[in-house]
DNA sequence: TTAGGATTAGGAATTGTTCCTGTTTTTATT
DNA sequence: AATAAAAACAGGAACAATTCCTAATCCTAA
């Protein structure tokens, strides 16, 4: 636990969004201006492998790491653009009910409206 | 449908895997070596948002392309590598139980052993 | 207190993809 | 068939996200 991971750590821990390495880079740059970017890519590796943080893969999207390592899904919203949890239950049941195999692992990425933005929407 | 675009989704309907943009150009340049990587990623695009052909976003991987444009899942075997099909239905009936939100579309990719690998380390 | 290993900063290199520019090809119109 | 406009092309530069490399720095434990 050297100086610059637990900063890239605390800035994922305070943050309320999901942020991309290239953020936590600016954030972490803030409060430690000699940090290298290399430094914080791997050190989001290293805590992600441990189990620390999680790994979020949207597809067509950086990567982004959540403080929630609980495994759950997320969703984008196609009008604000941002990420949301979302805890579907019973997914890997349903794959492997109907496929026959062992499911390993797998990643659920939802694109619908938030609350937020619906609700917006219906006021107009 | 130009000879360039034509080729491109030719290579797409023979190959019974599912192809990279990079393999895809590589296969093309065999039959027609004055084509451009912008030629295969432009007609890449249209094709699949004219629906002629299927965008794969695989978390990690390149962006893959599938001839059945029929929505489904893939997975991708932790032994071989490859990426298979899949067909899970149910998953947006499940999200949109759990969530309450309409869900505008989703992708799942799945980790695990394929049938050949499955076996394969079996009998040994 | 000093050698060894781990980690860093800084930047170059890679990968996958898009964008730009000038040229060629196609299409429609006469 | 001639030609003007539009579409698509080749080639390569540019870009974004990420990894890799090297030399310097920081721990750590003998």
């Amino acid at each position: 636990m050297t100086k610059q991971r637990k900063l890239i750590h605390q800035i994922i821990c305070m943050s309320p969004m999901h942020l991309s390495a290239e953020e936590i880079y600016f954030e972490a740059k803030k409060l430690c201006p000699s940090i290298a970017v290399g430094t914080v890519y791997r050190n989001l590796n290293l805590m992600a492998e441990e189990g620390q943080i999680m790994k979020i893969e949207f597809p067509g999207q950086p990567v982004r790491f959540d403080k929630n390592t609980i495994p759950h899904e997320h969703f984008f919203c196609t009008d604000c653009g941002q990420l949301f949890d979302l805890n579907i239950k019973g997914i890997k049941e349903l794959i492997e009910a109907q496929s026959g195999m062992t499911v390993q692992g797998y990643s659920l990425s939802v694109r619908c409206q938030c609350q937020n933005c619906n609700t917006a929407k219906s006021a107009v």
